[in-house]
DNA sequence: TCCTTAGTAATAAAAATTATCCATAAGGAA
DNA sequence: TTCCTTATGGATAATTTTTATTACTAAGGA
């Protein structure tokens, strides 16, 4: 269970009631696109500005409270920053699976950066294709 | 010099004037985006509609000729379908390098996949942060 | 060359995102 | 706790991006 608001204190945003609905939705789905966090948060909680929750979700990956997940062929969702990992993406049903990456799936991305001297912030790896779910 | 006309015909597309023209555009660029790729042709060479581009990339795209590339903060750049490769992308200027992987530099998602029993489809791993010539 | 079918242009429509502006709430100071 | 300052939220308009529509046109096989 996160403390939302010292998470927001701790990125210099004030805590409203607002970004913590926000971040009790995304929390909930782990990743989420914009517009299904505002009918969740529409359909459970008071409702809140569409418009509100763009500034919010552009504010908070700014501020580095989110990220940003561009998939393909669809809108972005967004996560709260975490412990570096990769995505599972479901082409099916759309599910995103976090995958911890440990000593023996090590990705040496660093490796790659570092032969076209390339200085590394960040990185996306996202691996499509079918979830167990969906296989059967 | 890849030939088009031969490139649409592989994908079950007719080899139209306009198709030809945006391939050029996205070769010559190697990455670009929808509006930059209708800039690019009503620049250099007749004008095409707007629509007709965003209906050929979508086409193109599902017939497998083009791959979209999202990226975070930015809207989606489009290649030209080539051998597995990683993209770096510089945030400040924008360009993305294509970075083959060797046996030195291999990304074992595979096995990341196979322990989640997830059917694997499609890799995407891109990386943030600056190239060599913003460095500088 | 003709014919059939698919493709294009132009425009309208829809969807997504951003800007505006006034009312309001957050959080520090007294 | 109350007050004050300033950032924030809501509602809506405006803008931007993307998709759909429809009549005309071109591609490619017969």
């Amino acid at each position: 269970m996160i403390d939302y608001a010292l998470l927001l204190k701790e990125h210099q945003l004030k805590a409203t009631f607002q970004r913590m609905q926000i971040l009790e939705v995304i929390e909930k789905y782990g990743h989420i696109a914009i517009e299904a966090i505002y009918e969740e948060v529409s359909r459970i909680h008071s409702s809140l500005s569409l418009a509100t929750i763009y500034k919010n979700i552009v504010l908070m990956t700014q501020k580095g409270v989110l990220t940003e997940i561009p998939i393909i062929g669809e809108k972005s969702k967004y996560e709260i920053i975490k412990d570096e990992h990769i995505h599972l993406i479901c082409t099916e049903c759309g599910t995103v699976i976090d995958k911890m990456l440990d000593d023996d799936t090590a990705i040496d991305t660093e490796k790659v950066a570092k032969t076209s001297s390339f200085s590394l912030e960040h990185r996306q790896v996202n691996l499509y294709g079918t979830c167990d779910h969906c296989q059967s």
